[in-house]
DNA sequence: TCTGGGGTCCTAGGACCC
DNA sequence: TCTGGGGTCCTAGGACCC
């Protein structure tokens, strides 16, 4: 039988700011979402005081400054560059791998000496990149989530917990609340604690009829996987994205549509990078924009609309002016607005485009040519080496980051220095 | 002055087709 | 007296994940 270990990095954004500031090791730490709104990494120091996930830093600001909270703005360069490397470790002990998100993956284990296994996955990790990894070992994804959770939790597991042994299933499942199940969010959890279901033990043996009348299919396949059988497979190469979104908050809020354009040519220009990325090409292009939904007192706006494209393409110029006209068509003056955002809703593969009577096969190469150019230029020589006018010089919109890090292993001039 | 940014899947209901 | 039975596709809404 086939046997599934989750590791899991412990705080990820936290332990990635820790790798070059040993001095915060032990240390209340926390990292915040972009424009610098949210908790969004708490290190076991700042939970321990209590603070939830998603406490907006502006509330924070006398915790922080009372038990001297380090704090950092989110660096995706930096945290998306040693997840690589942890899953490259990760990557030599199982043949069989799913990188889950950016700080997750599910293996799969030989089935013998787990808890040996799992000991040797996370001190090679800690070892050759310094980030601590928590590893849970079931017969079921869904299973060794739940074991994962118990590594973390128990101090005598010391980061590794073994679930594949049945008989101690009942004690584990009465210990975890159906919302630490994976697939359980709080909507599900309190219908289910209405029905005087409050353990994981009490979700896994529950009717299976009314489980999926209540929780459709997929609530049922979580039942089934608590219960051992295995529903949910292993997706080693995950497909193109069905939809791509670009969009952010402002680092303060923009009336003047001449802004919001530009911030949209910005967006817009990422959402065509990453659709070439992945070799699709967007159908159909959206456009929403938003006041501060947490300023009731203030006029409150939000629209949006998606229109067809002419033909699939996945060239920037293109995908910026129809997300412009729409852009002009839900913009109202007066209001202050704070986020805005291009979806591209439908994709298709690059290989399946329909070619138009219109649109010849030679206008076709050029504008590939010319992105692919960009592309190439921007991925050797830095993001942004090359980008389009109309996404502005200044960029007064451009998000707050005050407490960003330096990105140590990816540009030179930001590298670690050591001072003696 | 100040509250993130991505994604996935399922279901019900309506339009439309034969 | 009596008014079918399948299909497909799309959309909106709701749940979930990190």
């Amino acid at each position: 039988m086939k046997v599934y270990a989750l590791v899991d990095c412990n705080s990820f954004y936290v332990s990635c700011e820790r790798v070059f500031r040993p001095d915060l090791w032990g240390k209340p730490v926390i990292v915040l979402s972009n424009n610098d709104g949210n908790a969004v990494a708490l290190s076991r120091e700042v939970k321990a005081l209590g603070v939830p996930f998603g406490a907006p830093y502006f509330k924070m600001k006398d915790l922080i400054e009372k038990h001297q909270i380090a704090v950092f703005s989110s660096n995706y360069t930096l945290y998306g560059d040693l997840s690589q490397r942890v899953m490259d470790v990760l990557s030599t002990f199982s043949p069989d791998m799913e990188i889950y998100s950016i700080d997750e993956a599910f293996l799969t284990l030989e089935s013998k000496n787990l808890e040996a296994q799992g000991r040797a996955i996370r001190e090679t990790v800690y070892r050759w990149t310094g980030i601590p990894v928590s590893v849970g070992i079931a017969h079921t994804k869904t299973l060794a989530k739940a074991a994962n959770r118990i590594a973390k939790k128990q101090p005598e597991a010391r980061g590794v917990f073994d679930l594949t042994d049945r008989s101690i299933h009942n004690e584990i499942l009465d210990s975890l609340s159906p919302d630490e199940i994976w697939g359980v969010g709080q909507q599900y959890a309190k219908k289910l604690g209405r029905f005087g279901i409050k353990t994981a033990r009490q979700l896994r043996d529950a009717d299976e009829k009314w489980i999926k009348k209540q929780m459709t299919i997929m609530g049922l396949r979580t039942v089934m996987e608590l219960r051992g059988h295995p529903c949910i497979p292993l997706d080693q190469a995950p497909g193109p994205k069905k939809g791509i979104i670009s969009s952010r908050s402002f680092g303060s809020p923009l009336e003047d549509l001449l802004q919001l354009q530009e911030a949209l040519a910005s967006y817009g220009a990422r959402a065509a990078e990453k659709l070439r990325a992945q070799k699709s090409l967007a159908t159909h292009v959206g456009v929403f924009i938003m006041t501060n939904r947490f300023k009731p007192l203030e006029p409150q706006y939000s629209k949006g609309a998606t229109y067809e494209l002419p033909v699939p393409t996945a060239y920037t110029p293109t995908i910026i002016h129809f997300a412009k006209r729409i852009l002009d068509s839900i913009y109202r003056k007066g209001f202050r607005y704070k986020k805005l955002g291009i979806m591209i809703p439908g994709i298709i593969r690059e290989d399946e485009q329909q070619l138009s009577l219109f649109y010849p096969t030679k206008e076709r190469k050029v504008t590939s040519e010319l992105m692919e150019t960009i592309d190439r230029i921007n991925k050797t020589m830095g993001r942004q080496t090359l980008h389009f006018a109309s996404e502005g010089i200044e960029q007064p919109w451009q998000m707050r980051r005050e407490f960003l890090s330096p990105r140590y292993t990816t540009h030179w001039d930001e590298i670690f220095e050591i001072k003696y």
